[in-house]
DNA sequence: GCCAACGTTGGC
DNA sequence: GCCAACGTTGGC
């Protein structure tokens, strides 16, 4: 069991479009990045905690709880022709790109990045720090418990 | 909108 | 295999 800080723009999917999808479930297409590539692909496992994080927008933080549903298969998005995120190096045969589904647990209050920068227990995650961009980080599960102990309203 | 940081590309 | 140029990310 691992847990994990996923960030998706609010602009493109965001907690409340996630809770609205069928079975409150999302493929985690548009990955291009061969870190995050490789943790959703070697990693992740069905049951991995999720961090729900809003990205590049007004109040970036953390929306929701979410929890992965499947282990990795290709990216159908790799495949399409005319899609931003088609990838003429990659064959059915040879996928480069994969991605996990992710279903909601729970919406929560918004956990905005100041908060997470106050806590010491925090300071080490990856997202926090200077220069990440990672769309997909692991967290230690002691962050973990203390996000979804400590800091979730309930 | 700015810009620092980072990843990728491609010429050599 | 180096590395400059370029594109993207994402907080501010």
């Amino acid at each position: 069991m691992r847990y994990w800080l996923m960030k998706s723009e609010p602009s493109d999917c965001s907690v409340d479009d996630l809770a609205a999808m069928p079975e409150q479930t999302v493929a985690w297409y548009g990955v291009r990045n061969y870190q995050a590539r490789n943790f959703m692909r070697d990693q992740m496992n069905v049951g991995d905690g999720v961090l729900f994080y809003h990205s590049n927008c007004k109040e970036p933080g953390i929306a929701g709880i979410a929890r992965v549903i499947s282990i990795a298969y290709p990216d159908a998005t790799q495949f399409k022709r005319t899609g931003k995120y088609f990838d003429p190096k990659a064959t059915q045969e040879q996928p480069r790109w994969f991605n996990v589904d992710v279903q909601l647990v729970k919406k929560i209050q918004l956990i905005t990045i100041k908060e997470l920068r106050l806590h010491p227990e925090l300071a080490r995650m990856r997202t926090l720090q200077r220069g990440n961009r990672l769309s997909i980080t692991p967290l230690d599960p002691a962050e973990w418990k203390f996000i979804t102990q400590k800091l979730v309203q309930n």
